[in-house]
DNA sequence: TCAATGCAGATTGTCTGACAGCTTTTGTCG
DNA sequence: CGACAAAAGCTGTCAGACAATCTGCATTGA
């Protein structure tokens, strides 16, 4: 395991660092939705040269979570009320399947190894410190999409988080959602583990709706609050 | 809306059309599956830099259509069994949200354009053409997918049909299919004209579970023909 | 004063040439 | 015949250059 990341992190070229770097900087808030990315400054930023920086922005772009418009250079993807809204349907029908998959045909130690992110969300979140919770979170999911048993569905959760993501740590802010989320997690390991497919996936899904009811009523307030 | 057209084809960079042509040359077997792409050919061959050539790579390679290892370069993707079957899986829940979301929301002037475009496949199925066969199997999914009024079940369903070619020309030219494909698309057409939302799912299901019955046989026997 | 025009700066899109590093193949020697 | 070394083929990356294009600002004309 140790190896396989460090051998993968040696091999990786440079150009895949360049998007790990920059992923990582449009997730963390470093760079914000809307603002211009100007090549040249990603190039002494990062100290590579123009070539690997345009094609990491090529992939990046594929992702969704940069947009360029020709001439005019790429700028960090902005979400629209409608576009979030149809973000979170479309994650709540895939993560319901992965849901059901998982309580369906999941192995015994994978079902072990949900119920110990469960655990661990749970005390990251009594521990208060954001960026283990964020962690915690990952892992959880992380878990679910193996669940899927279904290395397409894995990888277009993957793209719908990190478009998401630039919302998600609203979502999980407000006051009182914590809690709630909490429970509904532990609902969704809860009917993995007892085999319930249909159950799991419902749980899924409300989860998903319950994220989206914030997230989506934070965005309605934001974007007619500055015109 | 020719003139749209136009500025767009002209506006396009030219790595866009690069993209466009290599998607092309693949989808039609032009490069097939396990091909090796080598730069310089491509370059020659579209008579541009290197620099077009490999962002163009990049966006293919997201798009899941190429593979590319390190210092080894890009080669078509190649499906296997397990992997085209978790695609027909992944597709059957997204078409048939598209489905539902088309029969329950809806214009009657999409329903009229889906109704037109099933009328236009039954024809070019009579006339024994194949590339309008093809075209007009395309207008219908465009068609669905433009209903499912959901932006990224579209570019997911684009995704996946794109990775899907390859294969799709196999279940479509099995003998007897093409019938029962027919009947297959009218009653999706029929469950979505008549607002019925959960049936027109299952007739998106039972579309491409039969789909993928017949590919899925087929890779079976390929596959274990050659090793 | 204000709108239209036009120029200058900034940035992208693309090409060329170069070179190191990794893979694969070839060739040679024990 | 096998191991090892040399060579060839590509990729990964950089630097520099230049045209095309966008943008903001200044100039000009009504």
């Amino acid at each position: 395991m140790q190896t396989d990341l460090q051998i993968a992190k040696q091999s990786a070229t440079l150009r895949v660092k360049v998007e790990e770097t920059l992923r990582q900087a449009i997730a963390s808030g470093r760079f914000k939705p809307g603002q211009r990315l100007v090549e040249r400054e990603l190039c002494e930023m990062l100290g590579v040269g123009r070539t690997s920086v345009r094609e990491a922005l090529r992939q990046l772009e594929a992702e969704g979570i940069i947009t360029s418009y020709p001439h005019k250079g790429p700028v960090v993807s902005t979400i629209t009320y409608e576009e979030a809204a149809q973000l979170y349907t479309v994650r709540a029908l895939l993560e319901g399947f992965a849901g059901q998959q998982f309580a369906e045909h999941g192995t015994a130690a994978e079902i072990a190894t949900l119920q110990a992110a469960v655990v661990e969300f749970e005390a990251a979140a009594a521990s208060g410190v954001g960026a283990r919770l964020i962690k915690a979170k990952n892992v959880f999911y992380d878990c679910l999409m193996d669940g899927s048993k279904n290395a397409f569905v894995r990888q277009m959760l993957t793209s719908l988080h990190n478009r998401i993501n630039l919302l998600r740590m609203t979502s999980m802010t407000q006051p009182g959602r914590l809690a709630h989320s909490i429970e509904e997690i532990k609902e969704i390991a809860d009917a993995i583990k007892n085999r319930n497919g249909p159950l799991a996936a419902a749980a899924c899904k409300f989860h998903i709706d319950q994220a989206a009811k914030v997230a989506l009523e934070y965005l309605r307030k934001n974007t007619s609050d500055t015109p």
